[in-house]
DNA sequence: GACACAGTTGAACAGTTGTTCAATCAAGCA
DNA sequence: TGCTTGATTGAACAACTGTTCAACTGTGTC
């Protein structure tokens, strides 16, 4: 009788191996899967959601977000960081304006696919 | 002298009036980008994206996904009920087994579109 | 310089979220 | 029926997150 090493955290008896094995084995590596889901985590809340719609217009600074979101400008500001840090959105200085644009087309992409998904219903 | 009624909350003397308005109708109505916020959040977690790659490669049980993993059967089973909740995930019973696959290829694409996101750096 | 205003930042607070643990349900078998 | 095992559930707890508030920086104007 076969008897199997199991990893410590799985409380199962039996598992079905060769499915086990395929998965593993066809799954992205770990790095990768924990890297795009702090990806999505960013557009995954609603305020930074609305920002990057307004933004697939145009530049704007964040006195417009603020007023396009109904939010102060320190709120759309620590969320205009966020998206900032992951590489979502750019900015430039001109003045005592700071306007705020889209990074790249990734992000339309996966906007647009969640927009399907949603209107599916 | 202009003088323009602005909203409560944003604390601003003057904005773009014209790029406000732009954005304000090209944006998708709040509710859509709502559930888009919703629903990319719910894949915005690293277990939950986890176990959607591993499901990529074809249906698994709970105690698979287990192994795969490596996280106990509660943990598992509580994030596929966020999963099951947000219609990414279906499941059958085939006597004790409760075996889990993707709904649809929305998030297959996401994904997709996630990891070339990541790899372009 | 002093002032006004766009924007940023850090601390604090409330609200949310993921895992653990224990109890429970569901299906198969002696 | 009782037992075993896969799976689900709810409460509890720690960790995390978004907004607010107040203080601050940066730029342009008088």
């Amino acid at each position: 009788m076969d008897v199997h090493i199991q990893s410590l955290m799985c409380d199962c008896d039996v598992v079905h191996d060769d499915a086990v094995h395929r998965a593993k084995s066809a799954m992205e590596d770990v790095d990768t899967l924990f890297a795009v889901s702090d990806f999505l985590k960013v557009m995954g809340d609603s305020t930074r959601m609305r920002i990057l719609a307004a933004l697939d217009s145009g530049e704007l600074c964040v006195c417009d977000l603020s007023a396009v979101l109904n939010m102060t400008k320190s709120a759309i500001s620590h969320q205009l960081k966020t998206l900032k840090d992951a590489k979502l959105v750019k900015f430039r200085r001109e003045g005592k304006n700071v306007f705020y644009s889209l990074e790249d087309d990734h992000v339309r992409t996966i906007i647009e696919t969640g927009i399907e998904h949603i209107k599916e219903d």
